[in-house]
DNA sequence: GTGGTCTAGACCACA
DNA sequence: GTGGTCTAGACCACT
């Protein structure tokens, strides 16, 4: 588990946190089963406070990516299926997908290179495909 | 000028603004010298507090996008150059779009459908390229 | 908005808080696009930290049960259609209700009265019925 | 004896183990006198911590449900009389019927569902009847 | 040991 | 004014 947290990252450090251990699953570094260092400890490796990083925590288990329990270290849950409606999922995508690429054609980004980065992206994935 | 504010999205709405302005102008739907409603006449088409507009507008005049004069209406600025290096610029954009994708996978989008969403939104922006 | 926080109770207050919210939405009593307090007001009103309001206010968020943002007080979100997979709701509520029914008859309550107690509840319902 | 504990459910594994021997005996699979595995036996099945279990027995032993005498296995006690009286046990019950509820309301399940559901429930429960 | 809750005070960003 | 974040310390309940 390697976790940095930014000072000037202007993403406030709960979120960080939540951020790079969704991508560690995504990758395939974290798999479900597999512990998370405890709220105690993984605030003092980050010099942070504890509930910072308990927040971050309660925040993957109400979104079901993660398993806590009182007196139990957190684990990775499985994977969910299907979890929300398709639809309604897609068109949060579509909003935010859109507003990165007017802000990548203002930054003089061609749709050709817009397409290969998403590309390049996408091939970072976990080798055990789910499904 | 069709200006949407949504309250559900996280984005603050005068951000929102500054998007969709941008969006405008890049889609040639604005082009420089034409001139931007007043700050009271946006705000009330949008039923939002006069300072959330005006905050828009600062932001946009900030970033050179448009000019505005103490008594006049704002008008867009000529398009600016590239203002950062092509690097940084693929840097930030790989950093949010790799969240983005996280994102995806966690709300159980496939990488078919991710790229297929991807190149139909590119479709669309095909009017107004500027370069 | 009438909300009692006990402290005798061994439910947390902010769960106490989110509790009633979600009741009253559900009696009708609020109604989409209805504002709640704000936070330090509830809190003063409740005698109780700002925040433990703001903790319930944010489950409700996460929960798209209201909309919250910076800088606007709270409101009651419209109601959400078909939200997660029926299935996996419906073994939730089953394994709980379970859970009741077991307490019930230990407790002495017969099938009837049970039944009954259901139907009494059930009637409590907002008039304006969603869908 | 059949126990499950379920690392998902909110409810503290050593109060699930507590509801499923309560239940066994209300359905008759346990009868007074019949003796319960020992604590170190239980625990190694569940693959849980030996602590977990006494603490569950422990909570039995004092609703009066088994008897625990030292170096011997616990043993499912007399049936007791209803203990509480019975308007103080319907508010209860009444209680958390509500709140079920009000969860399976926003959970986007309807009054006729949630109907159905009660009615299939406790056709099940009808084995075992005591009174 | 673990997570869970509540309190408290500070500072920031948005409307 | 509003909500959002971070810090901090205390105490409780579960494993």
């Amino acid at each position: 588990m390697f976790i940095f947290v930014d000072d000037k990252n202007p993403r406030p450090i709960y979120l960080q946190i939540v951020m790079q251990i969704k991508e560690q699953i995504r990758k395939g570094d974290l798999k479900p089963g597999d512990p998370l260092p405890s709220v105690r400890e993984l605030a003092e490796s980050l010099q942070i406070n504890l509930h910072t990083v308990h927040r971050a925590y309660q925040k993957l288990r109400d979104q079901g990516i993660i398993n806590m329990r009182l007196g139990q270290c957190a684990v990775v849950a499985k994977l969910r299926e299907i979890p929300a409606s398709h639809e309604e999922v897609e068109s949060i995508l579509e909003n935010r997908l859109n507003e990165l690429i007017t802000e990548a054609f203002h930054l003089g980004v061609s749709k050709e290179e817009f397409s290969h980065l998403v590309d390049k992206l996408l091939e970072v994935q976990d080798k055990g495909e789910r499904r």
